[in-house]
RNA sequence: GGGCGAUUAACUCAGUUGGUUCAGAGUGCCUCCCUUACAAGGAGGAAGUCGGGGGUUCGAGUCCCUCAUUGCCCA
């Protein structure tokens, strides 16, 4: 035999993805049909790919190509994003590492190393996708700050401030000062840490020797001091309303306001506030007209304010500081304290809260149909438990900061022409903003005049544009590719992003085309390891993707990574998953060879085989509609396992041991066309888990036309559950046949006889099938009783397997006795409950009809484990 | 501190509106078998007071209350 023992993924990998990209199966062009689409969450251009990408592409790859089964116009959209802050942080690394520095480059030659950087690195992760076998139409790739692309940012940016939902303003802002820019909320990770609080004393102006104590997590903000907060309905400090206080280290005098903000229990009920440097203390300065002093540099350094700290770190001057305040008497203790800190999720660096001019974008308004549509259903999230979520986010959502010190993005199209806070105009060009600034002010400005906004955008005011902007709904408004594939169908991502991306692709949809952006949204899990913690780069706790792939088979991969993931869970992920999925592949690859070896004889179609085709046709359809409501319900782990049981079990420890035929024996030509066709619909069904495999054997079976990729999903046809249920009768027989043979320890090759006594209805074609998997010599009916048997109950019929010569009479007493003692029990809670009239009157009468028979069937099934047990001698 | 989930076998999860033998699946584990597709395999098997406690009901894994544990989001 010269097919090889077990299945070599490299055999089929590369040869057909590319064959399939040759052919262009995976391309799309709007037509007649249904059309089913799906962009890609774009993965960023500094990314590699990860077990998350994995997991979260596989899913899209097996919705994409079912959908192209099912004779839609599927259309699987990649591209990459361009990850402002950590693109530019790449690239400022690799010039450092050239020995260049950014400070010393024009923006422009700046920017030329980064897209540099991004031609030679952007692409890999989606090459990367190509070795898991997803089929997108690679010739749709987009990128964020392609021309298209970025007209279409910025046109969205100039629609919007012209419609009043974009402002400047000073607001309190996430600051990094690592990456040296404005964050948005979103961007912010919270996390307990253990710091200390201090207590220091501030002294009251015009006193001897009264002194008034505060508590502190930050002192080295105390340059910024402005007043002294306490809470109105503090008694200890009623008398201070409206004095004054010395801030120590300096010679300045703050007020004492009062306020309700201050909490009374917590440290001394007195809040020192810093209105440039807390967001709380902000608007305590908002409301009580207090001076902003900011103390700190961009970079988290001491400016003129810190006096003789001036240039060093903050939190190099908060240690110091204790020092100094102590020395000089300001320090009065110090203790242990939780407390939570803002991280940036970029840089890890501390985020810095800051008073800066910054552009920000409305939500209120933009935020309802987003809210609305996802409530009532229109949108779907799967699982749906993510609404609340989601609601909870979209009632409390704040203004939406989208300016980013940095210059790899789209720049704000503002420009300046005087430095007052209105002194600027919003245009598409320089010279757009020239007439509209001449106009505004009256007076003719020249190219010099204007200054455009350093600043560029965020990131996710260019991604929330793309289910639009890759079909370049807004540069060409009502195209036909905007027409035809918008809104999408699905959107597969990671609940940490529904903010970031999914409410703003959503609300950009309503502002944008009044429509939804998808119908669909599926959230997959974290992957996590062994441990149940996060797979990070940093960590290293992630085996790299492609390794696995080259170990168990891109095909094994997808099972692996799909099999434990039901929507919404964490895939705690294991290498052995992907075990599971080579063997898999394992398993149909013998199949297929099992079939091949067979010489094919026109003869007669045995019994058996001919029920075992029947029985199989119907096991299929009724799995193939099991399959599709899975589908239909995004329960893609359960659809998973549902084909894998229909293969293995059903298929492989079943179908094939029935027809197969003795050995060294041929098969009959019917059986064997017949079970090809079988297995070509059990590939079809496999293809979106496993595509490569299964398209490898598709054109093994049988030479064919069509590739496996564009074959038609089986369609649903009716099925016979009684016959279902008879096959399941007929295998419960032989497994009791095999039981039996394994508590005697009779071998599998010796023939047995096995008796019945009773009606079993058996539909006689099973007969054939049991008789060929039980082994036996002789079935038939007797009205004798068999005293020294083995002896099974299966469907209230009794059934006997004489007692060859050595047998353990003891054994089958045992088992008897434990058969009837949980028979008896069990009738006990039927009669229990038929015996209560409260039952009998207010149950449904199917319910109490269903107890009834429970009853006559256990009576039945009592009498008959009585008499065998009588019977054993 | 506020909000929302989760808790079912050793592990990961199913369990639709309370009602058939409903306590399930895969993996793992145990036993036997290298049987002529596959040991990446075959045939069997054991395993759970459905987190605890109350309640509603003829009937609760499923509904209500409460406690515990745990996760996520927000401040």
């Amino acid at each position: 035999m010269s097919i090889a023992k077990t299945y070599d993924p490299k055999i089929a990998e590369e040869k057909w993805y590319a064959h399939w990209v040759e052919k262009g199966y995976f391309n799309s062009i709007p037509d007649g049909r249904e059309p089913f689409t799906i962009v890609i969450p774009p993965p960023n251009v500094t990314g590699v790919l990860h077990m998350g990408h994995m997991l979260n592409n596989t899913i899209q790859d097996v919705l994409i190509r079912r959908a192209r089964m099912q004779g839609k116009n599927a259309c699987w959209v990649p591209g990459t994003d361009h990850a402002s802050i950590a693109t530019e942080a790449k690239v400022v690394q690799k010039l450092k590492a050239d020995g260049l520095k950014k400070s010393d480059l024009s923006r422009d030659e700046f920017l030329g190393h980064a897209f540099e950087w991004k031609e030679k690195h952007g692409g890999i992760i989606l090459e990367q996708l190509k070795k898991l076998g997803a089929s997108c139409d690679w010739e749709r790739t987009q990128f964020t700050m392609d021309s298209d692309y970025s007209d279409s940012v910025i046109n969205v940016f100039i629609d919007l401030f012209n419609k009043g939902k974009i402002y400047r303003g000073v607001r309190m802002v996430n600051w990094d000062p690592d990456a040296l820019t404005a964050v948005s909320d979103e961007e912010v990770l919270h996390k307990e840490v253990n710091s200390k609080l201090f207590y220091l004393r501030y002294k009251v102006v015009g006193s001897q020797d009264e002194w008034l104590n505060v508590a502190t997590t930050r002192p080295e903000t105390i340059f910024g001091d402005t007043a002294i907060c306490v809470n109105p309905n503090d008694d200890r400090y009623k008398l201070l309303h409206g004095k004054y206080i010395q801030v120590p280290l300096s010679d300045r005098e703050i007020p004492v306001v009062a306020d309700e903000y201050v909490d009374i229990d917590f440290g001394t009920g007195c809040l020192k506030i810093t209105p440039a440097h807390d967001i709380n203390d902000y608007e305590i300065g908002v409301k009580h007209n207090l001076e902003n002093i900011n103390v700190f540099n961009d970079d988290g350094t001491l400016n003129a304010f810190g006096q003789h700290y001036e240039g060093l770190d903050r939190f190099e001057v908060r240690k110091q500081i204790e020092n100094e305040l102590n020395e000089k008497g300001y320090l009065i203790k110090v203790e242990d304290h939780q407390n939570k800190v803002g991280y940036s999720e970029r840089t890890n660096a501390i985020i810095e809260p800051k008073l800066s001019l910054q552009w920000f974008v409305h939500m209120k308004e933009l935020s309802q149909p987003a809210l609305e549509n996802v409530m009532n259903d229109k949108i779907q999230f799967h699982p749906s438990k993510f609404k609340n979520t989601y609601r909870h986010w979209m009632e409390n959502i704040k203004d939406w900061c989208i300016s980013r010190q940095l210059w790899w993005g789209h720049r704000i199209p503002a420009f300046y022409y005087g430095n007052g806070t209105n002194d600027f105009v919003v245009a598409k060009t320089i010279e757009e903003a020239l007439v509209i600034a001449s106009k505004k002010i009256g007076k003719k400005l020249s190219v010099d005049d204007l200054r455009q906004d350093e600043d560029v955008l965020d990131t996710w005011f260019s991604s929330w544009l793309w289910p639009i902007s890759v079909f370049n709904g807004l540069t060409k408004p009502g195209n036909d590719e905007i027409k035809y594939y918008y809104p999408t169908n699905d959107l597969v991502t990671a609940p940490e992003i529904m903010f970031f991306w999914v409410a703003r692709m959503i609300m950009a949809g309503y502002e944008y085309q009044e429509e939804i952006p998808f119908k669909n949204v599926y959230f997959t899990g974290i992957v996590r390891d062994k441990l149940g913690r996060k797979m990070s780069k940093s960590l290293g706790n992630s085996p790299d993707p492609i390794d696995l792939i080259h170990k168990f088979g891109a095909d094994g991969v997808r099972v692996g990574v799909l099999i434990s993931s039901p929507a919404g869970n964490d895939l705690p992920f294991d290498t052995s998953q992907c075990e599971q999925g080579r063997n898999f592949s394992n398993k149909i690859w013998n199949a297929y060879r099992l079939i091949s070896s067979w010489e094919v004889k026109d003869i007669e179609q045995p019994a058996s085989s001919a029920i075992a085709v029947k029985w199989f046709e119907h096991k299929f359809q009724q799995t193939l509609f099991e399959l599709n409501g899975l589908y239909d319900n995004y329960k893609i782990s359960e659809a998973l396992m549902v084909s894998y049981k229909l293969v293995w079990d059903d298929f492989c420890s079943w179908f094939l041991e029935i027809i197969k035929p003795g050995y060294q024996q041929p098969i009959d030509r019917k059986t064997f066309e017949q079970s090809i066709l079988l297995f070509d619909n059990i590939l079809k069904i496999l293809h979106p888990f496993i595509p490569f495999v299964s398209e490898e054997l598709w054109h093994q079976l049988s030479s064919k036309n069509e590739d496996l990729v564009v074959s038609k999903w089986p369609v649903v046809k009716a099925y016979d559950v009684k016959l279902l249920s008879s096959f399941n009768s007929a295998a419960e027989i032989v497994t009791n046949i095999r039981n039996i043979r394994k508590q005697q320890s009779i071998g599998a090759k010796i023939k047995l006889e096995l008796f019945y006594s009773g009606k079993y209805s058996g539909d006689s074609d099973f007969t054939s099938l049991i008789r060929k998997m039980g082994n036996l010599s002789l079935f038939e009916a007797t009205n004798e009783k068999i005293g020294n048997s083995n002896g099974f109950i299966v469907d209230g019929v009794q059934f006997y397997v004489p007692f060859g010569d050595a047998v353990d009479v003891e054994v089958e007493r045992k088992k008897l006795e434990q058969e009837l003692d949980y028979s008896r029990g069990f009738l006990l809670s039927v009669q229990k409950k038929l015996g209560n009239e409260r039952f009998v009157n207010s149950a449904p009468e199917k319910v109490v009809e269903n107890e009834k028979k429970k009853q006559s069937d256990t009576l039945l099934k009592i009498s008959l484990l009585e008499e065998k047990l009588s019977n054993l001698s």
